[in-house]
DNA sequence: GTTATTATTTAACAGATGTTCAATAAGAAC
DNA sequence: GTTCTTATTGAACATCTGTTAAATAATAAC
């Protein structure tokens, strides 16, 4: 079909643009996988894991059966899609950063939620965990579990410093429902942001997430120090 | 097939138990279309609209072709389910309730938030909601320009008036990014339970929902007079 | 008891959708 | 240039799924 005199510069011009999706009709199988993975989380992100692969393939410029070369099943890349966005993107550090000795607790909070938000917040992690939490919970339980084990005890126990009461107590519910208030008004964030989306308008001058955030922690410090008495026992 | 001499008490029998879905073979139009709308919000809040008819009807012990004699279409089965949870269950008591002159700000906060929560905070109204931001947005659009154009504006204003602040000055991001926290803390609660469900395990002593409502917005009121200063602009 | 109405079922279609497999062709090795 | 490897495609299958239309049977009217 093609001319044959065409010899120099066969491929379409790519203006030396080497983006991370090149259009080459063959590549190399680990660019052409990343691509597929790439494409596939925010596909899904988009659409929920029902979304067809002959939808999630148009964009990329292959077809859907080129998935099989590279997954045996469909569930394979979803599962692969939940190891990079969910369990990859989990920071060990966050653990570090909430023991430091020589923060105080609130800029310990701050510059934790601060990054778990700019981790935790963004349209693809949102969503996958939400349409996960609807559906069978495969990401959800997951991350919850790393959420309760790890970073919300040493929370807790932050917070029981701070407010002059022993760390050895047996966990409270008030404690933690007043953890979770925090917890949740920062989630929210990515609620309105991602799943309600233009919905719920922002204000015409947003405030930037980390000065939201500095207000929510300072709130949450003041009213725990209010709550939680400091000998023992709680209101 | 019957044999003939069974004249007498050919139902099975009910043993006087009339629920809401009797199971006659054939039932009154009224009230097998009740039952199929009842079946079809606890099943599309379980599954998601994607949900299949064949497996709606499993439960109910009809064939999915009855539905379309009561429902044109599967569109319009779930326009029905969206009435009935989202729009129907929107009380323009709460406006009154929030303009009401003889109630203290913290007593009307926590009237709106208790009530609101109990109305919300279900498993078909947060699960649809959520199911309808990630796809269509059919519902979720016209839930929160409710909350935007009623109730959210009440709770900014009362707060104004709690802290000695003029309420007829332009809206505030800070403000309402506040208000915001409070709310989405709460809304969080109907995640937790309904989306995350058991993966999210809460304590073995819970805190019952109204006193967790009270904490933070005695929490938010605390905030609000610190953070917003009396005389017209903020921190 | 006979007839008319209609709630309900049965059968079937058309398009969607995950998956398989043989055919094709791009690029590498020689 | 020829051959070999394999990335990629094309065709096809089986099942799922919303929808339609005719057949059936339960109930009411007479």
């Amino acid at each position: 079909m093609r001319p044959m005199l065409a010899i120099l510069s066969e491929k379409p011009p790519t203006f030396g643009i080497t983006t991370a999706t090149p259009n080459k009709k063959r590549m190399l199988p680990a660019d052409r996988e990343r691509q597929i993975v790439d494409q596939a989380i925010s596909f899904f992100a988009k659409h929920g894991f029902d979304g067809q692969l002959r939808t999630l393939t148009e964009d990329l410029g292959i077809t859907h059966t080129l998935l099989y070369h590279y997954f045996p099943t469909k569930q394979d890349l979803i599962e692969r899609v939940y190891q990079e966005v969910v369990v990859d993107r989990w920071k060990p550090q966050w653990q570090a950063l909430l023991t430091d000795e020589n923060t105080s607790t609130e800029a310990k909070f701050i510059e934790f939620y601060v990054d778990y938000a700019k981790t935790i917040l963004t349209h693809d992690f949102v969503r996958i965990l939400v349409f996960s939490g609807l559906s069978d919970k495969l990401f959800s339980d997951r991350f919850f579990k790393l959420l309760q084990t790890t970073v919300l005890p040493l929370l807790i126990k932050e917070t029981r410093q701070y407010c002059g009461k022993p760390v050895s107590n047996p966990s409270d519910p008030k404690e933690m429902e007043l953890l979770l208030g925090l917890h949740g008004g920062i989630f929210y964030l990515g609620i309105r942001r991602w799943i309600y989306g233009a919905s719920f308008q922002s204000p015409a001058d947003p405030m930037a997430d980390e000065d939201i955030i500095k207000d929510r922690v300072r709130s949450y410090l003041m009213s725990a120090k209010n709550l939680i008495q400091p000998e023992g026992d709680l209101l």
